[in-house]
DNA sequence: GTCTATAAATGGATAGAC
DNA sequence: GTCTATCCATTTATAGAC
């Protein structure tokens, strides 16, 4: 029966605990999840769970942890490819958007927390705060890339911090109606503006509708993500570690 | 000793639970904040927080609701004043602010609730989603007088969700950088450019740097704003309803 | 309307056999 | 590493005197 190699055997508990926490965290938040339910959903005992992880706080630093680097290790390089600005910009946007999709866990985790600022352990607080920096970093890197702004970081650091509030805005948009997606024609028009304000030069991007785009790819990306439940029974296998980023968180 | 009416003594009870209450829950989330921490908070007894809201649940829509009613009260009328496209959004813009800076309790509580969707309650939910609506009916109006939409709802519609977004957005990084304000010039560039984009007539507004005036009022709001502890003791006289709403949520 | 006291359930966390 | 069983604190909620 139990044909499995004995050997993982904690690796793959260890592996489901995190899938089922993540997964409840992100849905509940931190304080109504409780270790029987994650026990109850993973069917683990509690004293396992405890075994794996010491605390529950510990259960959400591993979940956030996990997040944040299958989320980084998905991300594209920020040295963002294409011709010109347009082009660049369009990829960027895909880039945002598909993140945003495939990876909804990670910001529910953030904005569902429950757990502010003084409760937080500080762990758990350096994790959150590791997170939302290196995805601020990215979006920093790639936006300099996109409007070539290596001289400028000031102009890139509020491109990149308004792109972000977008997308978290929509997250939280979300969060009351389940299929709103991420506008990227708005956010494009926002930023080509943006850019062009603070004197950048913009070539031909101004108001193209290339976000055509960038929606077809979003559709795709909508019909790759199962309603949020489906992620939980799949256990991403040990063979393939940051792989199964696909649908799973 | 008791000097107290006697007669309204069950009103200000009331309200102090729902003080306290609201700004436990905004900081802690719904799950997080305990009926004792309530009344440990507040001096009250559990039982007369029984008395009172019949359960958890109805202290959390009691204060909801009366976040809400508070906030639209404070919102000036969606019909937006101002010579031309350029004054009108600048004024509109400074209402945003000045609601974000003031009512923070109500962003966060939305936020925060770690109650999400499946967990709340009917009622609970109910008033969530009435708050938000009340909220972007409010900015789909105001948005459509600024740039006159009368005639095209649909573009009202996606700026006022824009401006939405990142607002809500902001409210998230605020989260973890409290002091973070929310960008109104860009949202202005942003604002300006989408109308634009659809073929709005946008007068001279187009990059004016025109947020200088906003950014004067934004200032002196945040000093209205002291931390967020402070309104914790100042339960609201029964005199002045909605007046009292300054530093309160 | 407010208080003390407590019921009843569930939470996080541990002990120790296997 | 996993299980059963359990401790103990805390939680929501109620009873009943005042």
């Amino acid at each position: 029966m139990t044909e499995v190699p004995a050997l993982d055997r904690g690796a793959r508990s260890r592996d489901a605990i995190l899938d089922t926490g993540g997964e409840l965290m992100s849905r509940h938040g931190y304080a109504a999840t409780s270790i029987s339910m994650i026990s109850a959903a993973s069917g683990l005992p509690t004293s396992s769970i405890y075994w794996h992880f010491r605390s529950k706080d510990g259960i959400y630093v591993a979940v956030l942890e996990r997040a944040r680097t299958a989320l980084l290790a998905a991300l594209p390089p920020s040295e963002v490819p294409g011709a010109d600005v347009g082009q660049r910009l369009d990829t960027f946007l895909t880039e945002v958007e598909d993140a945003f999709q495939r990876h909804p866990r990670g910001v529910r985790l953030l904005l569902g927390l429950g757990m502010v600022q003084q409760d937080a352990s500080a762990a758990a607080a350096a994790e959150v705060r590791q997170y939302r920096d290196a995805l601020l970093a990215w979006a920093r890197d790639s936006v300099s890339s996109v409007f070539g702004l290596r001289d400028r970081p000031e102009v890139a650091d509020e491109l990149a911090r308004f792109t972000l509030r977008v997308a978290s805005g929509t997250a939280v948009a979300r969060w009351f109606e389940p299929d709103t997606v991420l506008d990227t024609g708005a956010l494009r028009v926002a930023l080509v503006a943006l850019a062009a304000h603070h004197g950048v030069p913009v070539g031909d991007a101004p108001v193209g509708d290339a976000p055509d785009r960038a929606t077809a790819v979003r559709d795709a990306a909508v019909e790759g993500a199962p309603g949020e439940d489906a992620a939980v029974g799949d256990a991403p296998g040990e063979g393939a570690p940051s792989r199964h980023v696909t649908t799973g968180e």
